[in-house]
DNA sequence: TTTAACTTCAGCGGTGGGAG
DNA sequence: CTCCCACCGCTGAAGTTAAA
């Protein structure tokens, strides 16, 4: 049997479920979905899943006051005393994660597109830069149902008010577009977002619930496209896997065996990490011993691989060709 | 168990600025 | 002037958690 995506299968949801706006369940069903898509997609993934390295949460809280954020999906190594627990046939258990490896916020622009869309973006990139701030080295998504059916039942306005979408493709196009132009973090460690997936659906909301169809013409994105959805699924597995899966972490004995591009970017985020609680607590003016200590190690490693690099290929180990 | 209090969410509409 | 549209913050039902 053939792996079923989320974008096929959040379409079956709209069809077997009432779309409510002020319900995080469609959500939470996308988030799901994507999930699914994930242990699917990459095997680094979705061994650290079966053998309980990874767990998810959802509605996962961050931060307080008003950086706080309430994330819909969340994966991470478990805490110390987490509970965890598989559930139904999915490879990954559920539990409290010790850090944020992947973080995803799901979201959905049903009508009112003008409107909806800019506060969509405002959120996906103000999500983006919370997650980083307490997590600086979680890969972030965004998940997005963009809607594209001429008509559409609010179940927020008065009965019979249907709304009538004019020029409803050029909406979507624009819509999509601007998701495709929020600021990428293309693998690097940024505040930026590593990856948006927009799922282009048609639905009425209207009892004649079956004529709700996955859009895939035009303008809703090509496979090609970095915001189509399986781009998309394969954008969040491939940073998730480089970043936090692949090789063993800065350990010199193991250099021979990795990419050590990725050994330098992933004791970066352990630096960086470090210095954000270092720096909480420094504001806090209540220092503890082992930050520091925590802080100068992840500093030592970081010098240790970037020592690693030079002697490897730097120039005083290598024939350099030509003159200067 | 039921009920109440709280949180979250996409979308609604008032408003103001700019174009015609 | 009028018309249009983007911006911004508020809304209120659904869902969740806590209380009874």
């Amino acid at each position: 049997m053939s792996h079923r995506y989320g974008d096929e299968r959040i379409v079956e949801w709209l069809r077997e479920n009432r779309y409510h706006p002020r319900s995080p369940a469609h959500g939470s069903a996308s988030c799901m979905f994507l999930l699914d898509d994930l242990l699917s997609a990459n095997n680094a993934f979705r061994e650290a899943a079966e053998s309980g390295d990874i767990v998810f949460q959802e509605d996962f809280d961050v931060g307080s006051g008003a950086s706080r954020w309430n994330t819909d999906l969340v994966v991470g190594p478990p805490a110390e005393n987490a509970q965890i627990e598989f559930r139904g046939d999915r490879a990954i258990a559920e539990g409290e994660p010790e850090r944020v490896w992947l973080a995803i916020d799901a979201k959905s622009v049903m009508t009112e597109h003008g409107k909806a869309r800019r506060n969509r973006q405002r959120d996906i990139n103000s999500f983006a830069d919370i997650m980083h701030r307490h997590y600086p080295g979680a890969v972030t998504g965004g998940v997005l149902l963009i809607n594209m059916a001429e008509q559409f039942r609010s179940p927020l306005r008065d009965e019979g008010d249907i709304t009538e979408h004019d020029r409803i493709e050029r909406l979507v196009r624009e819509t999509v577009e601007m998701f495709r132009d929020i600021e990428r973090a293309n693998g690097k460690v940024s505040p930026n977002v590593d990856g948006v997936g927009c799922i282009v659906v048609d639905h009425t909301n209207s009892d004649d619930g079956s004529a709700t169809a996955l859009v895939e013409e035009p303008p809703a994105p090509q496979t090609d496209d970095m915001v189509h959805y399986r781009e998309f699924v394969n954008i969040i597995a491939s940073v998730l896997d480089n970043r936090w899966l692949t090789g063993t972490g800065p350990d010199l004995d193991s250099f021979a065996e990795v990419d050590l591009e990725s050994v330098l970017n992933r004791q970066i985020v352990e630096v960086a990490s470090a210095a954000s609680t270092l720096g909480k607590e420094a504001r806090e003016q209540n220092v503890s011993g082992e930050s520091v200590d925590s802080m100068s190690t992840e500093i030592g490693e970081l010098q240790a691989v970037i020592e690693e690099i030079d002697r490897r290929y730097g120039e005083e180990g290598q024939t350099i060709d030509g003159d200067d």
